[in-house]
DNA sequence: TGTACATCAGTGAACGCGCGTTCACTGATGTAC
DNA sequence: TGTACATCAGTGAACGCGCGTTCACTGATGTAC
């Protein structure tokens, strides 16, 4: 465990310093980042911050998997300090904390859940780090399952359907789930990232004030689906 | 009804050309859409554009407005065509065609219900058509409630939200519908786009192949969550 | 501990590009009498 | 039906701007002996 070098030092943090930068700069331009915006920010000539990142999209891709870590690591945080045994709240706060995060960081939700960029082709990194919320979420299900807290789903799947989460479940890493307790899963991420999205972008505006309240009834509808408790 | 003038013809033409070329560059530039392509696409110098459309945000708010109108007009269409009186099949309908448009369509899809444009205030006109083919769904959901296809859900509601949401249907124009169904709708309707989102954007990627069949099982998880049947 | 060399951060100029928007103009098409 | 004028579409040049990226450079900081 050798010290770290000033200079290695200096070097992670301006690192750190225009990650920072070019993430507030996410709120004004979008995806469309600019290099030169986040050099003058940093007070900075354009050319040095090359000495950081090869390119563009390699600060791009740098916000990107900060961004699935930050929130994994939020989630993981909260849903750590539950009881294991209390698998409901556990998954409530897996979901509540993903919505807590995606409040804290629109403009990251942004990028990592809305519109792709165009012409950025995410590199194999990133979607791995992209994983790590869901598979957490996937966890407390089957815990949920094993204690039998979740009951599991008698739904009919379609051949192709079964055959697909069947393989997707087979895969290093991922939690011994039911398929049909899977297939409900994936609709119900999809309703809380969905949720996430009308609440942040502003669909349904004109009419919810009280968010956190509206959250908490969409929430134990996603628990009912899921045939919680 | 007085024929048109060549004339406005030929400027209506134009200016059709000119969104549904803006609409192909949506695809490469995503919302951040350049006029002087669309003019060299149209063979045309670039401020020729400006005889019809005053900036490129009105450009912008063209193809927005037109969006939703194309996707309302799409779902409305395939609705009309189901009897009244199935209810179920009629849901299904404006959840499926909502998927076929945003397949068909999905760049225009990224700019309704993506990141939201930076730098880019949607207008009144936009929000307004909008929420056509919410309405749709609201007016299916209450001819179910109806014809006691859907019962009433009995779910307890926090005050505000209660509050909040007898207040929107309280609003001209708006189905008569049981809030405690509305909050269920309202939670459904995001999980339908967010499961588009998830689809078309490549959330699940590496997984799903078959989409169609996926798709069905969600459709059945979400009339399921609506009580219907 | 001191010196010689290598590494590295940051500079400043430049390349070549595309952008939105304005403006005075030309010439064709429409309209009024 | 013919003429005089008004409207309109499209031109081409220009303004002022910002962008990503390259490159040879300077000077400070680190490393090896």
């Amino acid at each position: 465990m050798t010290t770290e070098s000033p200079r290695a030092v200096a070097r992670a943090e301006t690192i750190e310093q225009i990650k920072s930068i070019a993430r507030r700069h996410l709120a004004v331009d979008g995806a469309n980042l600019s290099l030169r915006a986040v050099a003058r920010d940093l007070g900075v000539v354009s050319s040095a911050v090359y000495r950081y990142f090869a390119s563009r999209d390699d600060l791009l891709t740098a916000l990107i998997i900060d961004g699935y870590l930050s929130m994994a690591e939020a989630v993981e945080q909260a849903e750590a300090t539950v009881p294991r045994r209390d698998v409901v709240k556990r998954w409530d706060t897996v979901c509540r904390t993903v919505r807590t995060w995606s409040r804290e960081h629109p403009d990251e939700f942004g990028l990592l859940y809305g519109t792709p960029v165009p012409g950025y082709a995410a590199p194999q990194d990133t979607t791995d780090s992209a994983q790590r919320v869901l598979m957490l979420a996937l966890e407390v299900l089957r815990d949920g399952v094993e204690r039998e807290v979740i009951p599991v789903p008698s739904d009919r799947l379609p051949r192709s359907t079964r055959a697909e989460l069947t393989a997707i479940l087979a895969l290093p890493g991922l939690p011994r789930l039911p398929v049909t307790l899977l297939a409900r899963a994936m609709g119900v991420w999809a309703q809380l990232f969905g949720l996430i999205s009308f609440e942040l972008f502003g669909r349904y505006r004109n009419g919810i004030d009280d968010w956190d309240a509206f959250f908490d009834v969409q929430l134990g509808a996603m628990a009912r689906q899921l045939g919680v408790r």
